[in-house]
DNA sequence: CTGTTAGCGCCTTCAG
DNA sequence: CTGAAGGCGCTAACAG
């Protein structure tokens, strides 16, 4: 494998002239700059990622934490995220958690270890202390003072749909959702949920407990079971949804007319479509974008947001 | 940040010790094993990985190179995939092609960057003159000489799924499935549905496309116009197959009465569940094995099989 | 504008 | 069993 000396060498130049024209900083005449970038071509130099990693302390490299990418909502953002990431010139390492501590721990030592410039987190596990030295963001979590945190107007979005189904004339509007393991942005939904159906004197019908992906029918199941009489229903997370929706069909339900059915997330168009669910979209590119961009503004040393929030969408489909 | 001299020193050591007791190597007495371990401990030292990849010429990352992340077939593949890595200690790092040559070449260079110390690739693309020194293995492509290639039992499997539907009484049996841009093992599903309807004079019903990820939908509308009069239909994806039976539901057929419908791929399960497809399932567990086991044992110099196969699951489903 | 030099943090002989 | 020394390939500062 060529070095920076042989192509120095080859070129008849010092081995700081190769670094420049590499690099493309401090002064090169053009005439030496064509005569390096002829060698390089024809010796088909590469620089060395590690010891540039070594010399620089940058690595270029960015983890992503997911429990798992084996899920609608992660893959999605996932492809998003990598490609903002490819357009800044960071790599992705990509980190299935499984929900294991031990491996999103893994996380902090990554960093120690100059493997990776910065993470983002997306985790249902507690976590403290992280030390605030290294750039992580997380999506939905609080994870402490001065990591950044990235999030849909889960509330707002929530109450607009929660009106929309209103709207629509239902009397009885339960929520189905996951708790999260861990404080979570995520839990503005069923904060925006009791703060609506308060005032209206229609009860709580709520369902919120851990629910580990591929568990998803079980509570369907159990949510049409408690509260049978429910003609609307607010589903947090499409799969939760798109269970919910066969267990309603099944038991001889009919959607909309019987049961009217909205879900958060939106990120299941593209692999499905019977049927089109009513969804609140999280906007997935504008996340993506918000995350990346306050990770590299951290991890550039410049200055860097606490907290954004994104905007959804409501998309109106054939289930209410 | 502590180093290693920081550690030799505070323990009253040689730097070459403490090397030898973090790598676990060479001989150490119990005693100065310990004293350093504590200090390793209280100064919170972590090995530097980029000057460990520098010395060593080893990464200990692997690339996984997927068309699309977003996606139920990559994205299911991709978890056990990261799973199996980090088993054997090493890393994952994703990129998502989306089918742009110029980013999947990127490959060749980040190994010879010494970014990864391999890699695995999914792709679409025509790859030439790989060079073998190179470890990268392939799902279902021959990327040439000395590129292992791992890849389902796609002609018996679909053989199987063909006579399955032959003695459910399918008379008329259409195929529908992506071209691949380049010579690969999925084009054996094909192969076996000639062969198969070859000899028994129902004609062929085939479409087989480029058929980009997001238009799906088009085409199984076209199928159907198409081929109106079929009762059966093997389709070569999970998601082509999902818009297929939506198609054929809007159309008016019944599935299976009018229309039997079998799937390749088999991973949708735990997103969707409606219908439970018959369907051909790629086992990505061992799948994720072979490739993980070639990949490794190439990069660790040792022997490896040029080509895999493993064997599919059929699984009975309501759509046939 | 260009060559030389001194490390980045670690592993690995090589003497002791 | 242990310490010292050289160098992995590159960058950046410093003389020319």
């Amino acid at each position: 494998m060529a070095g920076m000396k042989d192509v120095a060498r080859f070129a008849n130049v010092g081995i700081g002239t190769v670094s420049r024209v590499v690099n493309g900083s401090g002064y090169v005449s053009d005439e030496v700059r064509d005569r390096v970038n002829k060698v390089i071509a024809s010796l088909n130099y590469t620089p060395n990622h590690s010891a540039q990693s070594l010399k620089t302390q940058k690595t270029k490299m960015v983890g992503l934490f997911v429990p798992t990418i084996n899920h609608p909502f992660f893959a999605a953002i996932a492809q998003q995220i990598e490609s903002m990431l490819d357009k800044n010139g960071y790599k992705l390492m990509l980190i299935c958690s499984q929900d294991k501590v031990e491996k999103e721990n893994g996380i902090i030592k990554l960093v120690a270890q100059n493997r990776m410039d910065g993470a983002i987190f997306f985790t249902h596990q507690e976590h403290k202390d992280i030390s605030p030295k290294y750039s992580i963001v997380a999506l939905d979590r609080h994870l402490g003072e001065n990591i950044p945190c990235i999030a849909s107007d889960n509330y707002e979005s929530t109450q607009k749909a929660l009106d929309y189904l209103l709207s629509r004339g239902c009397k009885k509007i339960g929520y189905i959702g996951g708790k999260p393991g861990v404080e979570s942005e995520v839990s503005e939904r069923l904060r925006a949920y009791r703060d609506t159906v308060a005032g209206l004197g229609m009860g709580e019908r709520i369902i919120y407990e851990p629910i580990a992906h591929g568990t998803e029918a079980v509570y369907a199941e159990k949510f049409l079971k408690l509260y049978g009489e429910c003609d609307g229903v607010f589903v947090s997370g499409d799969v939760l949804a798109i269970k919910l929706y066969s267990a309603a069909i099944r038991s001889g339900r009919r959607v909309p007319e019987d049961l009217k059915i909205i879900s958060f997330d939106g990120v299941m168009g593209n692999w499905m479509d019977t049927p089109v669910f009513t969804t609140v979209r999280q906007n997935l590119c504008k996340l993506s974008e918000a995350i990346v961009e306050q990770l590299i503004n951290k991890i550039e040393k410049r200055d860097y947001l606490q907290r954004v929030i994104v905007p959804c969408d409501f998309i109106i489909g054939e289930t209410t």
